[in-house]
DNA sequence: GTGGTCTAGACCACA
DNA sequence: GTGGTCTAGACCACC
C-alpha cells in the first residue's frame, strides 16, 4: 500500500493510517473497487495491533469510503469525480464539518501573514498533484516495493 | 468576544478556544495591539476552567500569535499581510506541518468526489470572506463587546 | 535521569526541569531515540505533580527537541550537531531570542570585571565538557536507571 | 539613558531595565562613577511606577554594580576590567550561578544542532562588540535623543 | 500503562 | 486586577 506511518507521531496511529487512505484515494492509487489490505496483514506490516488498523478501517468505512464485505474484505467505495454525472455523497453536516476545519486550516496561514494569494496557490497545487497522478494512472506501488 | 465554544466536541476546549482566535486574527476582528479577554473572564464566560483557558493562550503564544505580559494581559502580536513588505515569519516546520494538514484536508473532499473546481471556490470564497471582512472594519458584531 | 530540582528556587520546577534535559541533551546523556522517564514516574521521584511534569515536557515539545505519543511516551527528537551536513532546525526567530540572551549573560561577567578571555574559556570549557561526555558515551552515572 | 523597554515582553519590566543598565556597562556607556537616572525621571520617561524602576535598581545594587548614594543618587560602582591590576569582585556564590546560567544558555544551542564553533563563535563576536563600543568611547546617548 | 484533558482552588509575582 | 505556578484528583484516549 505504499503507507508510511509514523510511530512516534502525536497524531493516532489510526488517524495516520486513515488520512494517507483518503490520500491515496484522492490521487488516484486506490480506485473505487481495489481491495485494501486485510487488517491483519497490514498489522503485521506495520507492527502495530490489528484492533488499531480496525480502528482505521473503521473511520472509512463512517466516512463512506470504504465498504466492508465479509467474504471480499474492505473496498473502496468512493472516489474521485469521475465526470460520469455522478454527485458528491456525502451528507451535509459532513460537508459543514470539512468546511469547518478547512477554515480554520487557511486562517492559521493567513493569521501568520501569508497573502491570500500564497494560500490559494498552495490549495490549487495540492488539486493538480492529485490530478496529475490520478491521470498519470500513478498506482503508487509496482515495483514490489512494499516493504 | 463573541466566541462560542462546544462542550460536547471532541477537539479539546482549549484548542477549540485558539482555532476560534486564529480565526478572528485572519478575518480581522482581532488585530495586532488588540487585547484578549482575560483568562479569568473568559472562563467565567464558557464556565471552563481557568487553566483550560490559560493553555490556549499558551498555544497562541508558542505559534508567535499573542505575547502575554502579567500586567497587561494577552495582546495580539501578529496578523494578516498588510502589504507592508513584511513576510510571514513562520519556520519552515511550521509551514511543512501546515501544508501538511491542508493535503489531508482536501483529499478529503476529493475523496469524497468532490471536484477540484469546487474544492478550490470553496477555499476562495473562505479566503475572499476574511478578506472582506478585514476591510470592512468587522468589529466582530457590537462595539462595546471589549469589556 | 540523574536529574535534580531545587523546589526553593524561584525559577519554576516545569523550567527547572526543562533546562535539565537540554543540558543532558547537550551533553549527550540524552541521545535522540532516548525516552524520558514518564510524567508519572517522575513527578513521583520528585514530589511534584504530574501537570508540572508536564508542563515542563510541553516546553520541550514547543522547541522541538522531544516529540511524545500518548503510548511510547516521550523521546528526544533531536541533538547535538553529528557532523552528518544536518543543519540546526530552529527557528530565526528563537535564535534571535538565543542570542539576546547570551548577551545579557555575557553582560554580566564583563560588568562585574572579568576579562574578555576569562569569559570566553569559561564558555569554551563548557562546551568542551560537553563534547567530552559525548564522545565518551557518557550515560549519565549509572547503566540501570532507564528504569 | 537610551534606554528601550518592551512592555509587552513576559520579561518583567524592572528586569529588562537591569539587563540594560548592565549590558549598557559592560559596552562601557556607563562607566564607574556615572551617575544613574534618577528613579522618578526613567519613571516618567517609559511611563512606568517609580516602584518598578526601584525594584530593578535593587537588583543593580544587590549585585553590587551600582551603589546609592542619599546625596548623589544612584552611582555605577562596577565596570569592566581595566588592565588596572583589579580582580573581578562578585563572590563564589554569584559566579557559579552566572556559570549554570550560562551552561543552560550554550546546552540549548547544542541541543538545537548548533557546532560548537559556531557558539563560540557567537559568544566572542558579543564580547568583541563590547570591546569595540569601550575601545570608541561610544556614549550611546549624545544627540539629545533621550526621548 | 502511557500521556492528555479538565476541574477546583490556592498562592504568588507584576505593576 | 492581570497572568503564572502548583496541587490533588478524576476521567479519557491510545494501544
Amino acid at each position: 500500500m505504499q503507507i508510511e506511518i509514523d510511530p512516534i507521531s502525536e497524531v493516532p496511529l489510526y488517524q495516520q493510517l486513515r488520512d494517507r487512505v483518503v490520500e491515496g484515494i484522492a490521487a488516484g492509487r486506490l480506485r473505487p473497487g481495489d481491495k485494501l489490505t486485510p487488517v491483519r496483514q497490514l498489522a503485521g506490516q506495520f507492527g502495530i495491533n490489528i484492533a488499531t488498523v480496525g480502528k482505521g478501517y473503521d473511520l472509512l468505512r463512517a466516512e463512506g469510503l470504504v465498504r466492508t464485505n465479509r467474504t471480499a474484505g474492505s473496498v473502496i467505495a468512493r472516489g474521485p469525480h469521475t465526470n460520469d454525472g455522478s454527485a458528491p455523497e456525502w451528507d451535509a453536516a459532513a460537508r459543514a464539518g470539512w468546511e469547518a476545519r478547512l477554515t480554520t486550516v487557511l486562517a492559521e496561514a493567513v493569521a501568520q501573514g501569508e497573502t491570500d494569494g500564497t494560500v490559494l496557490t498552495a490549495a490549487g497545487s495540492i488539486l493538480a498533484d492529485f490530478a496529475d497522478r490520478r491521470s498519470n494512472g500513478d498506482t503508487g506501488a509496482g515495483e514490489n516495493d512494499n516493504r
